[in-house]
DNA sequence: TAGATTGTTAATCGATTAACAATC
DNA sequence: TAGATTGTTAATCGATTAACAATC
C-alpha cells in the first residue's frame, strides 16, 4: 500500500460546491424554470448561458460540479437538470420558515410567490405592535394571521421551523435575533441595515436594499467622470 | 529615456477600485456611520474590520486602495474616512431617483430612510394601477403622490434623474425598464426576478429577495447532512 | 525612544477562461 | 461517419492573507 497524496485544499476538499458557484444555482434555477414552463425540453450550455448572463464555460464548469448531467453532442434535459439544481439547492424538501416585522417589507416577503414555488413555506409571521397583531395575511393562497412575537417559541417549537426572517426596523433586529436562535432557528436572513451577533454555527445573511443602488451610484459617477476626461481631452 | 514596462492589467490598469473592494465600501460606510452618531472620533483597523465582519488585513487593502488616508501608530480619523468612503461611492453628489411599482416593495423603498441619508432622493413614484396613482406617500418626511406611469418621461426630464428602481410585478418589469432607458435612465435597479435586457451602456443590478434565502437553505441542508454522517460514523 | 498601527509586499488561494479531448 | 456539445484541463486572472517595513 503505497502513501497517497495530501488532498490540496482543506476547505473543497471532499466534493463541496465552490461558494461562486452556489451564489449562481439560484440563477439557473430561475431560468429552468422559465423554460421549464414554456415547454422547453432540452437546453445547451450556450443558450443556458444566455438566458443567465453569464459564459457557457462557466455554466457548464459550475454544473461540473453538480454531477454528470448533461449529453454530448445534446445538452441537457430541462426537467432533470432542474431537478438537480433544486436537489443540491435543498429545494426538494420543504423549509418552515419565520418572518418577524410585517410591515411594507414584511408584507412584500410574506407575499413573494418565489418563496413558496421553492419550498419555502411561512409557517409563522410576527410582529409586536399591537395594531398588526391579528391582521390576516393572504400567503401562497392561504391565510395567516399574524401574532405576537412572544408566540415566536411555541410555532418554532411545533413546526420546527430552522429559518428565520428579519423584516423588522433596525433597532428591534438584534432583539428579534436572540429570540431567534434561543429558540432553535439556526438560519436566518435580515433585512434590517443592523450587523448581526449570532453564535458559531448559527448561518446570517444580510440584505441590504440599499448596497446595490450604492453600487450603481459608483459606476455612473464613474461614468460621468471618463465622460468629462474624454470632452477634456478630445 | 528607458523602455518603461507594460501595465500588469488591462482593467484595473489605472487607480480603479476592484469589484470585491466597491461591493464592501457600503458596509464600511454603514459602520463608520453608526460610529460617527455615537461619537467616535478615532478607529483603528482592527476595530473597523470587526464591526464590519471582515479581517482587518482585508480592510486596510480595501481602504489604501481610495488613498492614504490613515495615521501610522493611530488610525483612521471617522468623519475623514467617512467622507472619503462617501465620495469614492458617489454619495456626497445627490442623486435624483425614480421608483416604479408601488406595492409593498415599492412602499418599503420609497420608505426606506438608508436611501435619503446617502444622498438619493426619490423624485417620483409610478404604477399603472388606477387604485394605486394619486396615493400620497411620505418619503424622507415630504409628501409624494404616485403618478401614473405616463407621466415618467416629463420627470426624468425635468428632474435629470438618471437611476430607477423597478419593483413591479415581474410582467411589467421588461416594459418598464424599457421605457425608463429610452427616457435617458442610465442604471437600473430592479427587484423583479426578471432578468432584463438593456443596451450597451446601462447599468443593470438584480435583487433577488428570494436568492439568499436559497443559499441559506444549502448550507442548512449541508449542515444536517454532515450531522447526520457524524452520527453514523461515531 | 518605545509602542502602536498603517500601507505595502509577496505568497497563496480561489475563480474564470479558452481550448479541446471525450463522446453522444 | 460527421457534426455537435459536454466535461475537464491547464493557464490566467483577481482576491485574500500574513508578515513586516514604514512611520506616527
Amino acid at each position: 500500500m503505497s502513501v497517497s497524496p495530501a488532498p490540496k485544499s482543506r476547505v473543497n476538499a471532499r466534493g463541496a460546491i465552490p461558494d461562486a458557484t452556489v451564489g449562481r444555482l439560484p440563477m439557473y434555477h430561475r431560468c429552468l424554470v422559465t423554460m421549464s414552463a414554456r415547454g422547453v425540453l432540452l437546453v445547451s450550455s450556450e443558450e443556458l448561458a444566455e438566458a443567465s448572463g453569464v459564459s457557457s464555460a462557466k455554466l457548464r464548469k459550475d454544473l461540473s460540479f453538480l454531477g454528470s448531467y448533461g449529453t454530448r453532442g445534446v445538452g441537457y434535459e430541462v426537467e432533470f437538470l432542474l431537478y438537480q439544481i433544486a436537489r443540491a439547492l435543498g429545494l426538494t424538501q420543504e423549509w418552515p420558515v419565520v418572518i418577524v416585522g410585517i410591515g411594507n417589507l414584511g408584507h412584500a416577503l410574506a407575499g413573494y410567490p418565489g418563496f413558496a414555488s421553492r419550498g419555502f413555506s411561512v409557517v409563522g409571521l410576527f410582529d409586536t405592535d399591537v395594531n398588526r397583531v391579528g391582521e390576516t395575511v393572504v400567503v401562497a393562497g392561504k391565510s395567516i394571521v399574524v401574532q405576537d412575537l412572544t408566540k415566536l417559541p411555541q410555532v418554532v417549537m411545533s413546526t420546527g421551523a430552522s429559518i428565520g426572517v428579519i423584516a423588522t426596523p433596525e433597532n428591534a433586529a438584534q432583539d428579534v435575533c436572540d429570540l431567534m436562535v434561543r429558540n432553535g432557528i439556526s438560519s436566518i436572513l435580515n433585512f434590517a441595515p443592523t450587523l448581526l451577533e449570532v453564535p458559531h454555527g448559527v448561518d446570517m445573511r444580510r440584505v441590504d436594499l440599499a448596497t446595490e443602488l450604492q453600487i450603481l451610484a459608483f459606476h455612473e459617477q464613474r461614468k460621468s467622470q471618463i465622460a468629462m476626461t474624454e470632452a477634456n481631452a478630445g
